[in-house]
RNA sequence: CGGGGUAUGGCGCAGUCUGGUAGCGCACCUGCUUUGGGAGCAGGGGGUCGCAAGUUCGAAUCUUGCUGCCCCGACCA
């Protein structure tokens, strides 16, 4: 008895008690569908163009996919701190940006008339930090990260939150004191960032990016496969097989082996697209598809630290500007990234890692001695396990309790009814291929516990 | 920022051309019947028709101005 309660106030919900303003038609604004279906799974509301409440189910998810992001990020030997969203301007006047950012730049003036922003990006914030603190080669290399909220007044923000103005993003800062160090930088993340979108159940592909006025190959966008994809991308078909390292990945050790495992091969986006290099791979290995920019990272050397007086004291005792390089990861974009690469007619289908509950248990007869009976031990198992189960223990009619909970994407359900029960079964569902089968309800907790 | 749409209850829509007391489906509330893939019947609540001026005896409807939102293009995580 106090198991199941005290498991009640952990994750695990009744949705009889639960947020969940699931909508049967969606609202006209909404175009692709990753935006509709996140407004029909009431996983968020539209406040303003590009700006969005995130309802309970929605904020669920955006907080796997950040835990995620950040496990990898550290595991990389990333720190993480915390900047704010608001800015100073004279910040930005020091590196030439506040002028040349353009109207994409939220700006704000406060009580004093004191020239402020809302923060699109971090160069400026995180330079201002690393020259404070950090006058030694020593204390080099170093990697600085945070998780926030982004605001870019986009003329047209467009497809909810692939493109709002908006927007929670990883932004990792790295400082190092010479070229070759900084690619050591660029490498380390550019292999936590194959492991950050591997875990989130997606194939992500890193592109050669234009790299502006710095040059070089040290700027890759990593881009998922979806038709409903923003641009065209190009790329060999063997980097849709060629693996990712392991949890046990030593990132002390040289990562170029594994980063040329991937560059090595053609891949590009529309405006990097080399059509005969493309033309040169045999015929069966040409991939043509559509993409969605889900990170982007590039090392821009001097570019901040030169203007900022970001500098080190080197071991003959002179000072040098350090090499920086920068790292996204959009991380409210890949919600709607994931369901674009994630969905069928009835609705979403999570990857288990994002998940925004483990599984899903559906009562056909609440009321019913046997059937909550039998609810009630799936549900508190379920937990037990740390499945963080969600059930549906509504009066809802059968019909609209399937339809929710196949529009809300869970990757398991169980449902039980009195039919069933009096046959000693109940039914379980995997969301992903629609397979259904008849089992003991012990055999269906077994199954679904099994994992995790 | 150029071009094009659109705005009527929480969501989807009709009504606007031809001015005359705001309607439908879903959702919501009550009751009854139902209950294994978005139930049926009956009753009920909820909208100053985006905002502001104007025309008119009378404006959701006509005129003018403004604003929000959406789509196409150029731009970007």
């Amino acid at each position: 008895m106090c198991r199941v309660l005290s498991s009640e106030h952990e994750d695990s919900m009744r949705l009889s008690r639960y947020f969940l303003p699931i909508l049967k038609e969606a609202p006209k604004e909404a175009e692709i569908v990753s935006h509709r279906l996140m407004l029909r799974a009431g996983m968020m509301r539209q406040q303003a163009a590009g700006i969005y409440s995130w309802l309970p189910l929605g904020y669920k998810v955006l907080m796997k996919i950040e835990q995620i992001v950040r496990e990898e990020q550290n595991r990389s030997g990333a720190i993480e701190l915390m900047m704010p969203t608001i800015q100073s301007a004279d910040l930005w006047r020091e590196s030439g940006r506040y002028d040349a950012y353009g109207k994409e730049m939220l700006r704000i003036t406060d009580r004093h008339e004191r020239e402020m922003l809302f923060g699109p990006t971090n160069e400026e914030m995180i330079t201002d930090i690393f020259r404070t603190y950090v006058r030694s080669y020593r204390d080099l290399p170093l990697n600085l990260y945070h998780i926030q909220w982004k605001f870019r007044d986009e003329v047209r923000p467009r497809f909810g939150v692939m493109r709002g103005r908006e927007f929670l993003m990883k932004d990792a800062y790295s400082f190092d004191v010479d070229q070759a160090a900084a690619e050591k930088a660029y490498a380390k993340m550019f292999v936590a960032y194959l492991r950050t979108y591997k875990r989130l159940g997606l194939t992500a592909i890193p592109m050669r990016a234009d790299t502006g006025p710095i040059g070089g190959n040290l700027s890759h966008e990593f881009i998922i496969l979806a038709s409903t994809g923003e641009s065209a991308v190009f790329c060999d078909k063997e980097l849709l097989d060629t693996p990712v390292p392991g949890e046990d990945v030593d990132f002390d050790a040289d990562m170029k082996p594994i980063v040329e495992s991937f560059t090595n091969k053609y891949a590009a986006t529309e405006e990097m697209h080399d059509e005969a290099a493309f033309n040169a791979l045999p015929e069966d290995r040409r991939v043509s598809a559509r993409g969605i920019e889900v990170g982007h990272i590039f090392y821009f050397g001097t570019k901040y630290s030169e203007p900022m007086g970001a500098k080190v004291a080197m071991p003959d005792g002179t000072e040098k500007p350090v090499h920086m390089g920068s790292y996204g990861v959009g991380v409210s974009r890949l919600i709607g990234a994931l369901i674009e690469a994630n969905h069928d007619d009835a609705g979403i289908i999570w990857p288990e890692s994002v998940a925004p509950f483990g599984a899903g248990i559906i009562n056909l007869r609440p009321g019913d001695a046997a059937v909550d009976a039998a609810c009630d031990k799936a549900y508190a198992e379920l937990s037990k396990a740390g499945l963080d189960p969600l059930y549906d223990d509504t009066d809802a009619r059968p019909g609209a309790k399937f339809a929710s909970m196949d529009l809300i994407g869970l990757p398991w359900q169980i449902i039980v009814g009195p039919k069933g029960l009096a046959d000693g079964v109940v039914e379980l569902k995997y969301r992903r291929t629609g397979e259904k089968q008849l089992v003991s309800l012990d055999a269906a907790i077994a199954r679904v516990t099994e994992k995790a």
